[in-house]
DNA sequence: TTTATTTTGTGATTTTATTCACGAAAAAAC
DNA sequence: GTTTTTTCGTGAATAAAATCACAAAATAAA
């Protein structure tokens, strides 16, 4: 019932449909989602539809009545709690990232094992690795990052488990498995990079 | 026959390959392929089927000689070259990033409109956008990342293609459209980690 | 009010992707 | 040298995803 392509496909729903409000539009139809993130109408349909969600005929979608069940489904309707572990140049860039903000994504913390990334003081502190755990159970998150250097990943991941996360978006390049009680999800930018390639290089190529 | 998934398996197949030949692995199968990247066997053997990349029945697949097949049809047989426009937060971390050296990723350069980013010493120039056109051109990059807010993007994009650039991997949270001569590829950090959001709040969820 | 038009919602159909299953080849064991 | 075991390669079968197509509802027009 819910792949991860069609959820994907609900976020780029609901970033149409904020866009298409910040245009003033009222309503939106299923075509209009359709042409803004490049599928057809019958699917975002068909999408809608196994969430039960629901227009009018004729009518279309009411956007501001969209975007609450959009929220809901995704579990957007209340903050979501996130740490990075890895204060590095990537766990830096997420960290001071303001668009998140817009959103209900809150990075609350960040940890990492050199002395010379901690802050208390900010906004976001920047912790201790050893403080992980004390800190995730104190603030209830379950939601965590890495991004730490690939031989360094396997062992934040046990810290974590241990730490009580439930959910893990992880950027080192290696593969963290998924069990029962913990979902991660890997994203390797180095394979978006050779992907990218992969089709400039054959839609190019001379031969066909 | 060569979809976005199967291509980005097959760059899976090749880091798990790297992985194993790192291990001293001299040959290797397609059931520990297929456990390294979490698919099956028959998954794998499928995949490299419709590439025509072959092994040896009982004998698996040589890993150095996988690696060069693999390496050929992902089209990193030869250094790709990149440019990055806009070095903020997120395009620093990018051109900073050791780890595109090992493989045949080269960030020669970024661009911004903001003169405090401009550095002409460093290995990877950071210049004025008014330069793009001429250094793409000079230097024959046909492959782009954009790393500028959301507003921006369009434009930059069309600076790109007048530039000549042949695939572009676009970080701002706008959908830009491939065309013909095109190709782009839109990573929505955001959007994955709603993904998380999603997977983790209905497994934990108490109404199932 | 009646008729025409538009757009949803969803089963039926088609297309695409994955897995199954087994013959053939290669290596190992006997 | 023969038999057994293993693993590939791939066509056939199955499963999953996307599209089609159309009745039903809602609105607008007449
Ligand atoms: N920067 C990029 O553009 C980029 C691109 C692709 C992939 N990645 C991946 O993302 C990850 C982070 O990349 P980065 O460029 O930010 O690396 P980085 O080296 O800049 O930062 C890594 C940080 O992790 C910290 N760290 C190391 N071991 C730790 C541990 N055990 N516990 C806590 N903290 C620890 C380090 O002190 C450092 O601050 C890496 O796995 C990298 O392969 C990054
Ligand atoms: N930083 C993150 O973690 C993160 C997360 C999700 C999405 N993103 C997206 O990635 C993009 C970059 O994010 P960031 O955090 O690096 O932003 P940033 O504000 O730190 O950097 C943007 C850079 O682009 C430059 N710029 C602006 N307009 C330009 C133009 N027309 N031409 C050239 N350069 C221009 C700015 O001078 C700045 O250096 C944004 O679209 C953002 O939404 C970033």
């Amino acid at each position: 019932m819910s792949t991860r392509s069609r959820i994907l496909r609900l976020s780029r729903y609901k970033n149409a449909a904020i866009r298409l409000k910040s245009l003033n539009f009222v309503k939106v139809f299923s075509d209009n989602l359709g042409d803004a993130t490049g599928v057809t109408a019958s699917q975002v349909r068909k999408d809608f539809s196994i969430f039960g969600i629901s227009g009018n005929r004729r009518g279309g979608y009411q956007v501001d009545e969209l975007l609450v069940q959009l929220n809901k489904v995704l579990g957007k309707d209340k903050p979501q709690k996130f740490i990075v572990v890895g204060v590095g140049n990537l766990g830096r860039a997420l960290i001071n990232y303001p668009g998140f903000g817009k959103s209900e994504i809150r990075i609350v913390a960040g940890f990492d094992i050199d002395p010379a990334k901690y802050n208390r003081k900010a906004d976001a502190p920047i912790l201790p690795i050893d403080e992980l755990a004390g800190f995730a159970k104190a603030n209830e998150v379950e939601l965590a990052i890495i991004a730490v250097p690939d031989f360094a990943a396997q062992g934040v991941f046990e810290k974590l488990i241990k730490a009580g996360i439930k959910g893990v978006l992880n950027f080192a390049p290696i593969r963290l498995k998924s069990d029962d009680n913990v979902t991660v999800h890997n994203l390797n930018l180095e394979t978006e990079f050779e992907n990218l390639i992969y089709f400039v290089n054959t839609k190019t190529s001379p031969t066909e």
